[in-house]
DNA sequence: GCGCCCCTCATACCC
DNA sequence: ACGGGTATGAGGGGCGCG
């Protein structure tokens, strides 16, 4: 019988030592279902030296072969590896383990230059090999078979035949389940090895809303929550930061109660899994703390500031409770309905957080290949090589082993000086996609690179600006078919959305889809500049900026004769003066002559630059303020700061008056003097780059990290620190202290006012020549401060 | 002992 | 564990300075 599926999850197994790959989706008929892959043979090959022929390797095998589990020996003669011919041999073993062993020992054969694909795992190899992504439908002959494993779906099956794409596009109703947990400790981070945890909150798409609470004990939390998930049986359970918190707590938790955490659709627990996700089998484990970096508007990524932005939390509403608060909450019977109600704002914000992300992460993973749980957590050039990884099955490349090389840097793009000052009324205009387009239209490739002192081939080849790289022009490279096919279906799907209406439902969907697609496009350059990629090519990426150097030359040569003011630019964009008339004819001359498309981007009534590049802020036409690199724009400054930045500029660009914002800034310091700024508008936040141990400076963040650690407060790499610089002689590393321990009476209020605002207030304004002492109210020794 | 210069380290940004 | 280019602040050493 004929099963249309869509994969949710999938695992690699030996039973009985035959490999097996199971399929856990959901069928067209709305049932959870297991299908069973045992015909996916594990392989890997054995590449030819050249000049060796298959006979002599393939006896060198079979003499070799009886202690290795070798089931097949295949001859390959149209394979290719970096788009050249070559000779390979297919060697398929019992188990991909079997493949590993055999492949260390066979590579060692005269004639053989190295073995390839063995360093794949089963589940990937099935995912490249039979062209399937998870989270589209796929159909493929099956036989029911008895449940004998008890997997907790409605029917599994035997699969008959490789699964085969199948045009249908809807996504299946899924089941989603968000949940979120507080745990109780009166030292610092509470652990599982000594706190319970007090209340977990579930909230599903189905609009249920349940809470434990503990009584004694949490024992009866941890039974409540996995029955609650037995019973609704999700396809998705999601939660914020619950691949480092949540799981690993409620792991322990239960193992001390002597608990099975039986929530997955097989027969076991939760388990880390590649990339250090948390893999629960059968249903997709989503924590969107790892889509975080999506959201790049958001500096610093808690839970309430996501969900502010994504408008998944009502103006007025908040999630106010931080982590030092919480024992206090707990204990006091009066107030320990607010943290309940907080544990629930929590868990409903994690529901449409999700709600708002889940189409782009299953784009993604239908996109890039990764199943659903593990697509968030694989860092962006484990994506990108995923996806490449699949282009090459196509096109029967053969993918390189990944190696160590050493690292050479190389020179990146233009960045030009901007104009200082205020303009007027100023176009910024943007090539699109250009180092996808340059890498398409030069066939840059680490296949179509031509080494030194290679000829150069009949169809010729592009030679890179500066450094001089060859690129054969036929035939076209692998990244050049890559990047067509993401750039046509880019198209396809603008033209898709444009003929719907913004509120259909199929639209969300192709906008998913466009953002992956555009994600991905954007990655390649960066990839083939990393030293850890398959494909990586340093030449490749060298020649890519050259090019993208020179384009942004010329186009500001044509500028300036075209009678346009350039006032500024950075790697793909130059910001020039707004003459309709000669906007277009440059456009058109760009097009002309560099065969790159620029566009205009944004468009300033008026924009101001200091003498630093990379920083700059202006008013949109709509009106907005728009900010670029200043403090306004980062997350390690203090809110004071920016805000008092942020009103001078609105005050600089729209009323024009240096004096209003000299008055602004005095009125505000005289506020902090008498405390009327908020504390929490006073603490830095910065990130914690490495282990403690690793610094080789004393800095007020470190220091600030020292302090929380010895007071039973966990911290680990890229974890961020709060802190606030405290009154007393010495080191800022000295006086900086994490803000719970601290209170307004202790902080140094001249550092606040000279360091943070009057320096960010102070960038903008010396544009206008008001001088530092301009700022500072008169009486700088006012008593206020000691 | 203090200010100044210059360098390194650290972080976060832009594209 | 994708790239290079850039700004900025704090720390820290060396130096002059009666």
């Amino acid at each position: 019988m004929k099963l249309r599926i869509w994969p949710l999850d999938l695992n690699g197994e030996v039973a009985d030592g035959v490999s097996e790959v199971r399929l856990w989706g959901i069928d067209d008929d709305d049932r959870r279902v297991l299908v069973l892959d045992r015909s996916f043979q594990p392989y890997f090959y054995l590449l030819l030296e050249e000049g060796f022929d298959f006979p002599s390797v393939i006896s060198e095998v079979d003499a070799q072969a009886s202690p290795l589990s070798i089931v097949t020996v295949e001859r390959e003669a149209d394979k290719k590896f970096f788009g050249r011919p070559v000779n390979a041999i297919k060697i398929g073993c019992t188990t991909a383990k079997e493949c590993v062993k055999a492949g260390r020992v066979l590579a060692k054969i005269k004639g053989v230059k190295t073995c390839l694909e063995d360093d794949l795992r089963l589940a990937s190899k099935y995912l490249v090999d039979h062209e399937v992504n998870p989270c589209g439908w796929w159909e493929l002959d099956v036989e029911p078979i008895e449940n004998e494993t008890n997997a907790r779906v409605d029917e599994v099956y035997l699969a008959k035949s490789p699964p085969k794409q199948i045009a249908l596009t809807e996504t299946p109703s899924l089941r989603i389940l968000s949940f979120s947990a507080i745990c109780y400790g009166t030292k610092g981070t509470p652990k599982p090895e000594r706190d319970p945890i007090v209340t977990l909150s579930l909230a599903t798409n189905s609009g249920a809303v349940t809470q434990l609470v503990a009584d004694d004990s949490d024992e009866a939390i941890i039974e409540g929550f996995v029955a609650y998930i037995r019973n609704f049986d999700p396809d998705i359970i999601s939660g914020y930061g619950i691949n480092t918190s949540e799981w690993p707590y409620l792991l322990e938790r239960a193992r001390r109660h002597g608990l099975q955490l039986h929530v997955d659709r097989g027969d076991g627990e939760p388990h880390t899994s590649v990339y250090g996700h948390i893999s629960v089998t059968g249903r997709a484990n989503v924590d969107f703390y790892e889509f975080a970096d999506e959201v790049p508007d958001v500096k610093v990524k808690t839970l309430e500031n996501i969900a502010r932005y994504l408008g998944a939390l009502k103006e007025g509403e908040s999630l106010p409770i931080d982590d030092t608060e919480i024992s206090k909450l707990w204990t006091d019977r009066e107030q320990r309905q607010r943290l309940l109600t907080h544990s629930l704002q929590t868990t409903q914000s994690v529901l449409k957080i999700t709600q708002t992300l889940l189409d782009f992460a299953i784009q993604l993973s239908n996109l890039v290949g990764l199943p659903l749980d593990h697509v968030g957590t694989a860092a962006t050039g484990f994506r990108t090589e995923f996806y490449l990884m699949k282009q090459a099955h196509r096109l029967n490349e053969l993918i390189p082993r990944r190696t160590r090389r050493p690292y050479f840097p190389y020179a990146g793009a233009t960045v030009l000086k901007p104009k200082p000052g205020l303009h007027d009324n100023v176009v910024v205009l943007d090539f699109k996609a250009m180092y996808p387009n340059i890498m398409m239209s030069k066939n840059v490739s680490p296949d179509t690179y031509l080494h030194e002192g290679e000829p150069v081939p009949p169809s010729g080849v592009y030679v890179a600006p500066e450094v001089a790289h060859r690129f054969r022009k036929q035939p076209k490279g692998f990244y050049s078919t890559v990047f067509t096919s993401l750039l046509t279906a880019r198209e396809e799907l603008t033209r898709r959305l444009d003929e719907r209406r913004v509120d259909d439902s199929e639209h969300r969907v192709l906008d998913a889809r466009q953002q992956v697609v555009k994600v991905l496009t954007n990655a390649v350059y960066g990839y083939a500049g990393w030293v850890g990629a398959r494909w990586y090519s340093r030449s490749v990426a060298e020649a890519t900026t050259a090019w993208g150097r020179a384009t942004i030359t010329r186009t500001i040569a044509l500028a300036s004769e075209a009678g346009l003011k350039v006032i500024y630019g950075d790697t793909d964009s130059i910001f020039v003066t707004h003459d309709v008339e000669k906007v277009s004819q440059l456009l058109e001359r760009v097009e002309d002559e560099l065969g790159l498309e620029i566009r205009p981007a944004k468009l300033y009534t008026s924009v101001l630059f200091t003498e630093a590049k990379k920083r700059y802020a202006g008013l949109l036409s709509d009106g907005r303020l728009d900010v670029v690199g200043l403090e306004v724009a980062r997350g390690d400054w203090t809110d004071a700061a920016k805000n008092v930045q942020e009103a001078v500029l609105k005050i600089v660009l729209t009323e024009r008056s240096p004096e209003k914002a000299v008055t602004f800034i005095h009125n505000y310091l005289r506020d902090l003097r008498v405390r009327k700024i908020p504390y929490r508008d006073l603490i830095i936040w910065k990130t914690l780059t490495k282990p403690l141990a690793k610094y080789k400076v004393r800095a007020p963040h470190v220091e600030a990290a020292r302090l929380l650690l010895g007071n039973g407060w966990e911290l680990t790499v890229d974890d961020k620190v709060g802190y606030v610089i405290t009154k007393g002689d010495g080191r800022l590393y000295e006086r900086a202290v994490p803000y719970q321990f601290s209170s307004y009476d202790e902080l140094d209020l001249e550092y606040y006012e000279v360091k943070q605002i009057l320096s960010a207030a102070h960038r903008v304004l010396a544009v206008f020549d008001v001088s530092l002492d301009d700022l500072k109210l008169q009486n700088p020794v006012d008593t206020s401060y000691k």
